[in-house]
DNA sequence: GAGTGGTCTAGACCACATA
DNA sequence: ATGTGGTCTAGACCACTCG
C-alpha cells in the first residue's frame, strides 16, 4: 500500500481533467500502488468483514465511487478485477453481487471429474465419518496450525450415477469449524463449500492441487470397490479463503475408469 | 459480428463526447457486439495472417486507434483481453508484443510436472521416433481430419534430472507439418512448441487435458523403467491454435513418484 | 421510467524504458 | 526528451432489468 488507505484524497494524484485538485507528485513514490488497487483492497475488506455477505448485492458503482471519493471508472476497474478473481459477480441491469457457492450454476469449478460420455451424471455424497482429533505435523503445516491443534476429519464417498467413484478425506481447522458434527453434515444437502460458507462463514476462494497416480491400498480399495493395487488418481487439495489463508486440506482418490479429470491449459 | 468489420464508422455508435459523429442508433441492434470486440477480432486477424509475428512488437495503441478510427481506450480494452488470453504481452514503456513460446520465462504453462522438493530439475528430451502414417479414426476425429489423412507421430521420453519420467506420443496433422523429420527434430533444441511456431508457423494457444490413472502396459513400462502394471498418470492433451483449430494430440504417461502434476483451481 | 452495469470518448498526467 | 503503456477523470450514451 501507498498512503491514504481509508479515505483517499488522491495520493498519487493525477488530478481530474480540468480541475486543480491535488497538485502533488512528491518524490515519485517508490512503492507505487494505483488507486484502483487500493479500492480493491477496501472492497475486499468489506467482503472479509461480512459487511456484504455471499449472495447479497453490493452498493452500485456510483455509490462506491462517492464513498471512496474516486471516479466511477476507478471503482469499475477494481470491481472488474474482483469479478475476474471470482469474488464478485456482475449482472447487467441488476447490480454486483458477492459470489457464493450456494446458487452457482455449476460446482464444476472445484469438482472436475467428468464422465467419458460427457453426460450429466449426478453425484451423491455418502458420509463415512466425522471426528475431531489433533493435527499431524503434516496437516498442521498445510493448514498453518501448530502441531496437535484440533482439527476435524471428514471421510466420505462420492457416487456418480450410483457408482462409487471418489473417496475424500477432508481436514478442517477445529477452531473455525466448531460444532461441525456428522449429524449436522448429514442434515445439510448440497455442496460442502456451500455449507462451510453459510454455516461457518468461511468462503473458499481458490485452491491448489497436486495430482498423482497411485496404487490403491487395501482399505481404500475396499471402499472404492476396486482390487488392491488398482491405479487411482490421488488429488491433494489445499483450499484458501480471504487473505490466502489455508482452511481445508482434502485428499481424494478417484477411480478413473469411465471418468476423467478435466483440465484447461491457457 | 455486427457490421463495419474492416473500417468501422461506429456502427452501434455512441458518439464521441462533444462531436457530431455517427448519430445512428438504428433498430437497437439485435446481435450487439461492442466495438472493442470487433477491434479484438481485427487484431487477431493480423496475428493469424502473420502481419505481426511471434516475438515482434505490434503498433502502439495510438497508432492502432488511428488505423481503426476508434479511441485509444477502445483498442486498449481489446488489447487487454488479448493479453489476458496470452496472445499478446504488454511491456510498460516498451510496447505490446506478440506472445511467443521461444523466450517465455517459463514453459510451466504447458508442462505442469513438478518435483516434490520444489527444486528446479531441468528436463531433457530423448527422441525415440518420428514417422508419417495415416490417421486412425480416433486421431482424425480429434484433429478434425478425415480418417486416413496423413499425420506425423513423434515419440519421445522426458528425463527429469536424469530420471525417465514422461513418455509422450504426439500426433500432428501431416499437411501442416510437412518436412518434419527426426533429423530436424534432433537438430532443434528447446521446447517443441517453440519449434512448431518458428519452423511451421503454427502457434499453440490453449489446450485441454483429460487426466486418468492407468496401469502401465508392458511396452510403456519398459520405456519408463517401471514394472508392468505400475500406476501412471495418463494425460491426453488436445492443443488448439487460432480459431480454435486443433493442431496436436498428445498422449503422455507420467511417472509420479517424486513428481506431481500441479494444478490451480480458481 | 429509473436504476444498474457496459461501452465509448477525450484529455490529462504518471511510470517506465530508451536514446 | 520522447514514446510507450498505465492510471484517473468526466461525461455521454447504450443494453438490460424490474416495477
Amino acid at each position: 500500500m501507498n498512503s491514504n488507505p481509508a479515505n483517499p484524497a488522491n495520493p498519487n494524484g493525477q488530478g481530474a481533467a480540468g480541475e486543480g485538485v491535488s497538485a502533488v507528485s512528491p518524490a515519485a513514490s517508490p512503492t507505487f500502488s494505483p488507486l484502483y488497487q487500493q479500492i480493491k483492497g477496501l472492497i475486499t475488506q468489506s467482503l472479509e468483514s461480512g459487511e456484504w455477505k455471499p449472495g447479497e448485492i453490493i452498493p452500485s458503482e456510483v455509490e462506491l465511487a462517492a464513498r471512496f471519493k474516486v471516479s466511477q471508472g476507478t471503482v469499475r476497474k477494481a470491481i472488474d478485477e474482483l469479478a475476474a478473481d471470482n469474488l464478485l459477480v456482475r449482472r447487467q441491469g441488476k447490480g454486483t453481487f458477492v459470489a457464493t457457492h450456494n446458487e452457482e450454476r455449476a460446482q464444476f469449478r472445484f469438482l472436475r471429474l467428468l464422465a467419458d460420455d460427457g453426460a450429466e451424471h449426478p453425484h451423491v455424497s455418502r458420509l463415512l465419518e466425522c471426528r475431531r482429533l489433533r493435527a499431524s505435523a503434516e496437516i498442521a503445516r498445510q493448514l498453518d496450525l501448530k502441531p496437535a491443534d484440533p482439527v476435524v476429519l471428514i471421510k466420505r464417498l462420492l457416487q456418480f450415477d450410483g457408482e462409487v467413484t471418489v473417496l475424500d478425506e477432508i481436514w478442517l481447522p477445529g477452531a473455525v469449524f466448531r460444532g461441525l458434527t456428522l449429524e449436522r453434515l448429514s442434515e445439510y444437502q448440497g455442496p460442502l463449500y456451500a455449507m462451510f460458507e453459510t454455516e461457518f462463514g468461511t468462503r473458499m476462494i481458490r485452491a491448489t492441487e497436486k495430482i498423482r497416480a497411485v496404487a490403491a491400498e487395501p482399505s481404500v480399495a475396499e471402499l472404492l470397490h476396486v482390487p488392491g493395487g488398482f491405479p487411482l488418481l490421488s488429488v491433494e487439495r489445499v483450499s484458501y479463503t480471504y487473505g490466502d489463508r489455508p482452511v481445508e486440506v482434502r485428499r481424494g482418490w478417484y477411480v478413473t475408469t469411465g471418468y476423467y479429470y478435466q483440465n484447461e491449459l491457457s
